[in-house]
DNA sequence: GCCGTTTTCGGCCCGACTGTTTTCAGTCG
C-alpha cells in the first residue's frame, strides 16, 4: 500500500469521528498522522519492516497511532475504521463538505431526521423540514440546496498556474482601487503549492468598502458569499472561492504571515509567540495589549526569533527547525535557469520548428536547449525512430549554423517501454547528446515491473535523466508505484539525474521527491517540455515546485553555464 | 491522540462572519 492510501484512511477516520463528536483534538491528531504519512519520502511499509524502524520519531505519531498504522501495514485494515464505517455512510461524510455544514449540523440532520444520503438531505430542504430544526434556518436551508449543488465544484482544487492567473488579474486590476496602497494574494497560491482549495488575497486600503465594491462588480467573479467590514468571500466563474481582507497598514506584515499559512506551519510559530509571552494573530504581534511587531513580515518572524521564512517552505516540514539554526536554504530563483533540456518540435507532437524553438527560447533568455522529440513508441505523436531520429538530428545541426547565442543539443525522449527495455538501441542512443528516459506507457503495472522499467533505464549507460518520473497527471491520473528510495540510490550510483517537469498537470518529481533527489545528492533538472513556443512560459512552476523542496541553484544542473553542464553530461560520452 | 528542563494532566492558534439568537454556537480559514 502507498503512503497515500494509507493517509486517506487516516483522514477519513478524522472525518468519522468528526461526525461521532470526537474530541477535536483528538481529530486532529489523526488528521496530522495523516498529514505525516502523506508527505513522508520514504515508503511507511518499509519503515514498519525496518528492523530498526521506530514509528513514534514521526512527528505527532505516538504509540497508540503508531500501533493503529503497523495494523494497516500488516493486515490492511484498520478495525475501528472499520466499525465507523457501518455506523455512517458515505454520503454522511459528504455532507461535511457541503460550506455552513460541520460535524455539529450535521449531527443534528443525521440524529433529528434521520437522513443518510444526499438525496434525503436534498428532499428533506425542498420539502422545508430543515429549517425549524433548532440553530437552523431559511438560510441556513437555503444554503444546503446551493451546497449540494456545488458539491461536485465544491473542495475540488484547481492548478496552482489557474490559480495564479486569476490572482494575478484580480490582484492587477484591484491595486488600480483609489485608496489601495497595497495588495498581494496570500495563501497556498503564495506558497505555490501545486494546487490550490481558494484564492487569498490581503489588501491595504483606505476605504474598504471600494475596494468590496469593485471585487464584487469583477468580471470574473460569480457572486457574494459573504462580507464584513474586514473580509469579503467571493465565488469566481469556475466555481473558486477568493477571500479578500483589508487590513491596516501597521498589521500587513501580521496578516501576510497569517493568511499565506500553511495552518501547520503557523501553529508552530503563534506556539513560538506563546512560548515567549506574546500573542500573534492576523494583526500584529502583542505582548499584553501592546503592540510589538506587524508591519513586515520580517518583523514578524524576528519578534518570535527567527529570520523570515520564504512562503514556499511555510509547511512545517523542517524548516522553523532549520531557521532556527539560520540554515535555511538560499532557494533557487527563476533568472537562476541557463538551459531548458526537454522540447518538441513539428518533428513529433510540436507546433514549432527547431529553429523556432531557438529562438523563442533565446528570446527567453535560455543559453542552451536539448531538442527532445518522441521516440517510435508514442505513435500517436509520430514518434521518430533510428533512421528519422538521426535525420531530424541532422537538421538540428543545420539549425545551429542559423542562431548565435544558443547552444543546442542533440536529444531524445526514449520511451521505456513495458517490457524494461528502451524503444531505441543502444547504438543510436550513444549518439545523442542528451538522452531522457520515459515511462508513458504502462503506468499501471505492478511495482516491481516499474521498478524494473526505471532500474533497467538508469543503468543504461547512455540516459541522462529519467524525466516526469512518475508519470502523473495532477486531477487526472496518480503516478505509477514507485519505490523511490530504491531509484534514488541508483541514479546516484549511475550519475543519471532526475526531472522536475515544469508542466502544472505534472509538477514531476513533486517537492517531497525533489527534497528527497536532494539528500541523495542527485542533481534535478527542471524542464519544461514544451511543445510550442510559447511553452517556456511554464518554466516558473518548475522552479516553485524546486522551491517547495529547498532546492539551492546548485542542486539543479540547468542552472550552470552551458560549459559547466556539458562537462555534467560528458562523463557519460 | 499527542506531548512535556515549569507539567504524566491539561493543555492543544486565533479571530471573523453568519445565522440564529437575545448573548452565542458553529463554521471557516
Amino acid at each position: 500500500m502507498q503512503n497515500a492510501a494509507i493517509a486517506a484512511l487516516f483522514d477519513e477516520l478524522a472525518d468519522l469521528l468528526e461526525l461521532q463528536g470526537a474530541n477535536p483534538f483528538r481529530v486532529r491528531a489523526y488528521r496530522n498522522a495523516s498529514r505525516t504519512i502523506g508527505d513522508l519520502s520514504e515508503s511507511i511499509v518499509e519503515l514498519v519492516n525496518a528492523p530498526e524502524g521506530d514509528l513514534t520519531q514521526l512527528a505527532g505519531i505516538g504509540k497508540d497511532l503508531a500501533a493503529k498504522i503497523e495494523t494497516v501495514v500488516t493486515t490492511g485494515k484498520l478495525p475501528q475504521l472499520e466499525e465507523l464505517r457501518t455506523q455512517f455512510s458515505p454520503d454522511m461524510v459528504r455532507m461535511l463538505r457541503i460550506p455552513g455544514l460541520g460535524p455539529k449540523k450535521v449531527a443534528v440532520l443525521i440524529d433529528e431526521l434521520e437522513l443518510k444520503t444526499l438525496a434525503d438531505l436534498q428532499a428533506a430542504a425542498e420539502q422545508g423540514r430543515i429549517a425549524p430544526l433548532k440553530g437552523f434556518g431559511k438560510k441556513t436551508e437555503q444554503t444546503i440546496l446551493e451546497g449540494l449543488k456545488q458539491i461536485e465544484q465544491a473542495g475540488q482544487r484547481v492548478l496552482l498556474s489557474t490559480a495564479k492567473a486569476a490572482a494575478d488579474r484580480i490582484v492587477a486590476d484591484l491595486a488600480k482601487v483609489p485608496g489601495v496602497s497595497q495588495i498581494t494574494a496570500a495563501g497556498s497560491c503564495r506558497r505555490r503549492k501545486e494546487t490550490c482549495g481558494d484564492l487569498d488575497i490581503l489588501a491595504v486600503a483606505d476605504d474598504s468598502a471600494a475596494i468590496m465594491d469593485q471585487l464584487a462588480a469583477h468580471p470574473s467573479v460569480q457572486k457574494v458569499v459573504a462580507r464584513g467590514e474586514t473580509k469579503q468571500t467571493v465565488i469566481l466563474a469556475g466555481g473558486l472561492q477568493l477571500d479578500l481582507r483589508v487590513v491596516p497598514s501597521e498589521s500587513y506584515g501580521a496578516a501576510m504571515q497569517y493568511f499565506t499559512g500553511s495552518k501547520e506551519h503557523n501553529i508552530v510559530i503563534r506556539r513560538r509567540a506563546q512560548e515567549r509571552g506574546l500573542k500573534l494573530n492576523e494583526y500584529g504581534v502583542y505582548r499584553g495589549e501592546t503592540y510589538v511587531a506587524g508591519q513586515t513580515e520580517q518583523d514578524v518572524y524576528a519578534a518570535v526569533d527567527l529570520p523570515w521564512i520564504p512562503p514556499e517552505l511555510r509547511e512545517n516540514r523542517g524548516e522553523i527547525e532549520l531557521a532556527e539554526k539560520h540554515q535555511l536554504p538560499t532557494l533557487i530563483e527563476l533568472d537562476d535557469i541557463q538551459g531548458d533540456l526537454h522540447m518538441h518540435t513539428t518533428a513529433t507532437d510540436g507546433t514549432a520548428s527547431i529553429l523556432e524553438m531557438a529562438e523563442a527560447a533565446k528570446a527567453r533568455g535560455l543559453k542552451y536547449i536539448a531538442i527532445t522529440d518522441h521516440s517510435k513508441r508514442v505513435s500517436m505523436a509520430h514518434g521518430l525512430d533510428a533512421e528519422r531520429l538521426r535525420a531530424h538530428w541532422k537538421e538540428i545541426d543545420k539549425v545551429r549554423g542559423q542562431i548565435q547565442g544558443i547552444e543546442i543539443l542533440c536529444g531524445i525522449e526514449c520511451d521505456i517501454l513495458e517490457d524494461a527495455t528502451m524503444d531505441l538501441d543502444d547504438e543510436v542512443l550513444s549518439e545523442a547528446d542528451w538522452v531522457i528516459a520515459v515511462l508513458h506507457y504502462g503506468l499501471k503495472q505492478p511495482r516491481e515491473q516499474i521498478q524494473k522499467r526505471l532500474l533497467n533505464a538508469i543503468r543504461n549507460p547512455h540516459v541522462d535523466v529519467i524525466g516526469h518520473p512518475t508519470g502523473r497527471m495532477i486531477g487526472h491520473r496518480p503516478g505509477a508505484d514507485i519505490h523511490f528510495p530504491e531509484i534514488f540510490k541508483a541514479a546516484a550510483e549511475h550519475g543519471v539525474m532526475l526531472e522536475i517537469n515544469a508542466n502544472p498537470v505534472r509538477l514531476d518529481l513533486d517537492d517531497i521527491h525533489a527534497a528527497a533527489a536532494k539528500d541523495h545528492v542527485i542533481p534535478i533538472v527542471i524542464n519544461t517540455d514544451s511543445h510550442a513556443t510559447n511553452g517556456f512560459e511554464i518554466l516558473e512552476f518548475g522552479v516553485y515546485q524546486a522551491r517547495r523542496a529547498g532546492l539551492t541553484k546548485a542542486d539543479v544542473a540547468n542552472t550552470k553555464s552551458f560549459a559547466e553542464f556539458q562537462k555534467l553530461i560528458d562523463r557519460k560520452r
